[in-house]
DNA sequence: AGTGTATTGCTAGATATGAGCATAAGTAAA
DNA sequence: TTTACTTATGCTCATATCTAGCAATACACT
């Protein structure tokens, strides 16, 4: 079972979702035309994958990441390269901190709106139009094909009375992809109106989309939020960011016993106020957790929505 | 920032940690030689990296994997192959049933003897053993890093009285190799005895160790569990795999309570007698849980030592 | 002083979890 | 035919955790 030579040339990209916090909001790290996500080609010289795309960031940023992980690693033929080469694009996520936002850092949601699901005030509900469009495609019959898209179809998307769940995003992503409601899909019908929201080059909306399951699912039972905050902050602040990335608020007294009592953040001793309110005590993130609990057992609680 | 043509020329390897449980101990499937993990090239008619990883397994073992999911994918230096190419491996964990053990099925705890927690009677318990080791190894001090390295031995291994966590293959791996205890590590004294346990060709045992983790995880709040049984089994049976996965004991009862509360199984009618006590109710995995819960929300406890 | 805003404390009710006792229904030996 | 032994199954109870509230506190700004 040889292989020819030419099975084995591939091109390989590295791809990252580099994720901060600035504003209120989530934003990705973006390349100018497209928008499309940074990327750029595995080099001899980079020691490792991870080590390859951290100096690469960090040059183009100017940050250091904190936090770097790896998301998936695409190689559909629908990427081959213009010389029929194959590209396998190995995709990271990683969390920073900046302090402006600049042009190339694009907010989440505005590639995914309906992932927000704080609500405005009267615009209406994205999702619920989503919803109608996408039960009308799956359809009415009672055969087994139809009955488990209609199913997926109402829990990714919370419909009937099902709880919506933050986590999904990339489910939901996919659904409309295969639905025809994306631009980029090749199964779209010409009379149907599309999801709103912006898109990518090349398949990078569907990267962020994991980028953003996958720090959705992370935050729940794993300290990493941190990585996105200032050296020192409240429990306010914290939360805010929290809500931004779960596109949900969160009950805030549960979540601050749920904070501390973990001991997941420890006094400063300092203060903020001028928020027009109670100054709120200032915390810091208590590093020696990542040693304490390896990986494990931090919860933070994403309202259950009944 | 261009980049040379040769940057560019690396080997795509597909590497599978296929398991299954036979005769109540779980075992992955190996190569001939080494011993190592099944693996091979990326080839242009394989339309996906699953998709040729699947193919490709199915036509070795003749059985179709029932779930197939991305590991990880590795390219450090030391993978370079001969001509200096480079190799990136991309691994997957894959799950199947197998009617007998071949010689090709080898058990997980051949290459990690300390990953079984099941007391064998009168055996020395060979964690301690390590425990011991590793401690010796991080040194007395008190100084940052080697109070950080201790507090690691101590949460991975369950040490002084901390708990033993089944999930933390991996890191319990990487502290062995760190701290020279595997004859595959760099960082071996001479005068040192090693960690018990059979090696693989290759970076594989650590890749094994990936999916050893991986699993062990997932089985706690993913129904990955039935992919490795029969179409009809027994609560007993069921809960002997998930205790052969995670090398531990778990409570009977609340076994029980939480996969029928769940639903994640149905009777199917029938009974299985023979066992030598009362004969057990049949009962069959509910795939339809897949689509209703999309991915989440299925614990089976693993039983916490305190 | 009064009002608004944000922080902090506390608690009742629901749900989940850990660990044990008790009973049921078979098989194997006395 | 008992009797012992084995495995399966049902049930309880104390404890922990989570949800969703109300209440009080402390500051800024009129």
């Amino acid at each position: 079972m040889m292989c020819s030579v030419d099975d084995e040339r591939v091109r390989t990209e590295l791809v990252a979702v580099i994720t901060a916090v600035v504003d209120g909001v989530p934003r990705v790290l973006t390349a100018d035309d497209g928008p499309r996500l940074p990327s750029g080609p595995l080099r001899s010289d980079h020691r490792s994958l991870q080590g390859g795309l951290r100096a690469w960031v960090e040059q183009q940023t100017g940050h250091r990441l904190g936090y770097v992980e790896q998301l998936y690693t695409f190689a559909d033929p629908g990427r081959a390269s213009a010389g029929g080469r194959r590209v396998i694009s190995v995709s990271y996520l990683g969390l920073t901190r900046v302090g402006s936002s600049g042009p190339a850092w694009a907010g989440w949601y505005d590639f995914f709106p309906w992932e927000d699901r704080r609500p405005e005030p009267d615009l209406p509900d994205p999702v619920a139009q989503l919803g109608e469009r996408l039960l009308q495609w799956t359809g009415r019959g009672d055969d087994d094909e139809t009955a488990r898209r209609r199913l997926r179809a109402e829990v990714t998307f919370g419909l009937h009375g099902r709880p919506w769940r933050p986590e999904l995003a990339l489910q939901r992503y996919e659904l409309l992809y295969e639905a025809g409601l994306v631009p980029e899909s090749p199964f779209g019908a010409a009379d149907v109106r599309l999801a709103p929201g912006a898109t990518m080059a090349h398949d990078h909306r569907r990267i962020l989309a994991t980028g953003v399951a996958r720090l959705r699912a992370m935050i729940q039972y794993r300290p990493v939020v941190f990585e996105l905050m200032p050296a020192e902050f409240t429990l306010g602040q914290l939360q805010d960011v929290v809500e931004a990335l779960a596109g949900q608020h969160v009950h805030k007294q549960n979540f601050r016993r749920l904070v501390q009592q973990q001991d997941l953040v420890e006094e400063t001793g300092h203060t903020h106020a001028g928020t027009g309110g109670r100054p709120a005590m200032l915390f810091r993130f208590r590093r020696e957790v990542l040693d304490e609990r390896q990986v494990g057992g931090t919860k933070l609680p994403v309202q259950r929505v009944r």
